[in-house]
RNA sequence: CGGGGCGUGGCGCAGUCCGGCUAGCGCGCUUGCAUGGGGUGCAAGAGGUCGGAGGUUCAAAUCCUCUCGCCCCGACCA
């Protein structure tokens, strides 16, 4: 029964990453390229951060609805670098009933169009805003290359979508979001994200600002974790989302959007993880905690499984979610390393010793080997557990943490950003030229991965050409 | 689309260069007994027209031609 080992991070990472998912359930290959099946433990990992999301959405007004998968072709042609950034991805549909259709559809690669179709309907008046729609669904991207999570065909995710009156509501709107992304990524999947803005060259395809959130992870690459876009009246030229002010006088609107994907599954596993496997931030695991149960035959089992049955019971009362491991097939050893590598964060081993003593094992999964264990008495042990949850959840957070700040580094010369940005981030000045961010894009592979909210102030040279900048920047490697 | 690699029981592979008899191995699966506090042990068993088509040959997983599919690296990107 002996599974084969896991490659390991420093092996090879990407390897490493690719078994995890596979091994751990979390997802697999679809037969059509690029797709990909994510797996009820998977799923339910993302329902929970769907919950925690939809929350902090709901509580700033937000209401969800639906919108169609198809979109008409002629959709796209609309806003003119919307259609350029999309053309190459999109996937459309020519034939439906088994008839030609007249004009094709579409695959929603996202849905600012027909949604501005929309909202130019239902929005008239001033009264009638903000419009504030979130949409959970799927999209659809034809991607030259793909990586289970981070890159799919087909991924899922909340777009939100969002009309406003003036420059400043909008403007406000899209920093609010960024602020409830990252404190979503930081608080929900113990992820220390960079808040930014995107250079130029970054932005998305029809916006005027595009923001992110930008995480490290353990090759030290960036990834983006999510995005809110600032599209001022583009949108609203392009379809007419027009309304009437205070003053009788037609405007047209400010819309907004922004998404969170499941790609966050990614940056989780990539930041997180280690050698035995996942390791899942309490607040939205699956599983919280384990309950394994050791017994050499019957009259122990029967003891054992008493006792067992009574505190997972307790657990469940205490709103932690507990899962029983009873099965007779395998060996208690291979059940830790089964859990392990499904990134349970708490194991919890009952035995014949635990009976006498009235105890129980714990296994902190964030901390491996004798370390992270420790006995404790049964009485009282739902709370125990609720407060070591609440612990590993914050040392998960101060230990991704602590690895970021050591990797970013500050360069005071070009050679020294060449030399950064091979294996960590380089924080410096940036003149806000293209040709500037091109020339390390070339040099190095690594590009802008935001112009953080959180300036130093002051000016400095930049890094590249030396002239004047006002603004520092990150440079990475990204996924 | 360019470069590289791979298709052999459910999964991972060996065998291919140099053709040869009933195509092997590990894992998993089935059954039984033992075991159980860190990936259990032993025994027995089931399971494959070697990606597909054509060709060469007494004989093809192996050689030749064509074809389909997948993976990795690059260009594109949440």
């Amino acid at each position: 029964m002996a599974e084969e080992k896991l490659p390991t991070r420093n092996e090879n990472f990407s390897e490493w990453y690719n078994q995890l998912v596979l091994r751990a359930e979390m997802a697999d290959y679809a037969p059509v390229r690029g797709c990909m099946v994510v797996r009820p433990y998977g799923w339910t990992l993302w329902e929970n951060m769907q919950g925690e999301l939809d929350r902090r959405l709901k509580e700033t007004g937000h209401v969800n609805a639906a919108f169609p998968i198809l979109i008409p072709l002629s959709f796209f042609e609309k806003e003119k670098e919307h259609v350029e950034g999309f053309a190459p991805e999109l996937a459309v549909v020519t034939h439906g009933g088994g008839v030609k259709l007249e004009e094709p559809l579409a695959v929603r690669p996202t849905s600012e169009t027909i949604i501005g179709f929309m909202y130019a309907k239902w929005i008239k008046s001033w009264r009638d805003l903000p419009v504030l729609i979130n949409v959970w669904g799927s999209v659809l991207r034809w991607e030259l290359r793909t990586k289970l999570f981070l890159r799919t065909a087909e991924f899922y995710w909340q777009e939100g979508h969002t009309a406003h009156a003036t420059k400043d509501d909008a403007l406000e709107e899209m920093y609010r979001i960024l602020d409830i992304y990252a404190d979503f990524a930081i608080n929900e999947a113990a992820i220390p994200v960079i808040k930014g803005r995107k250079s130029e060259t970054e932005r998305f395809a029809g916006a005027q600002i595009t923001t992110s959130i930008e995480g490290m992870m353990q090759d030290k690459r960036a990834l983006q974790s999510a995005t809110s876009h600032y599209f001022g009246q583009n949108f609203a030229k392009a379809f007419n989302i027009q309304y009437l002010d205070k003053n009788n006088t037609l405007q047209f609107c400010e819309t907004t959007s922004w998404g969170l994907s499941t790609r966050m599954i990614g940056a989780i596993i990539m930041v997180h993880g280690d050698d035995q496997g996942l390791i899942l931030p309490p607040r939205i695991a699956p599983i919280q905690a384990v309950i394994v149960p050791i017994y050499k035959n019957d009259a122990e089992k029967t003891k054992v499984m008493e006792i067992a049955d009574r505190l997972f019971k307790e657990l469940k009362l205490a709103n932690i979610r507990v899962k029983m491991d009873d099965r007779e097939e395998v060996t208690p050893g291979f059940k830790y390393n089964d859990w392990e590598l499904r990134g349970v964060p708490l194991r919890i081993e009952i035995g014949p010793k635990d009976l006498e003593k009235g105890s129980v094992a714990l296994a902190r999964r964030d901390i491996p080997g004798r370390e992270g264990k420790s006995f404790v008495p049964q009485t009282a042990l739902a709370s125990h557990i609720t407060r070591l949850l609440t612990e590993i959840q914050s040392s998960m957070l101060a230990r991704a943490t602590t690895f970021r700040d050591a990797n970013i580094h500050e360069p005071g010369n070009y050679d020294e950003l060449k030399q950064i940005v091979q294996d960590g981030w380089a924080f410096a000045w940036w003149c806000e030229s293209k040709d500037c961010e091109a020339k390390v894009k070339e040099d190095t592979k690594a590009t802008i991965r935001n112009i953080p909210l959180d300036q130093p102030g002051g000016s400095g040279k930049c890094i590249v050409c030396g002239e004047r900048a006002d603004k520092k920047v990150y440079f990475a490697k990204a996924y």
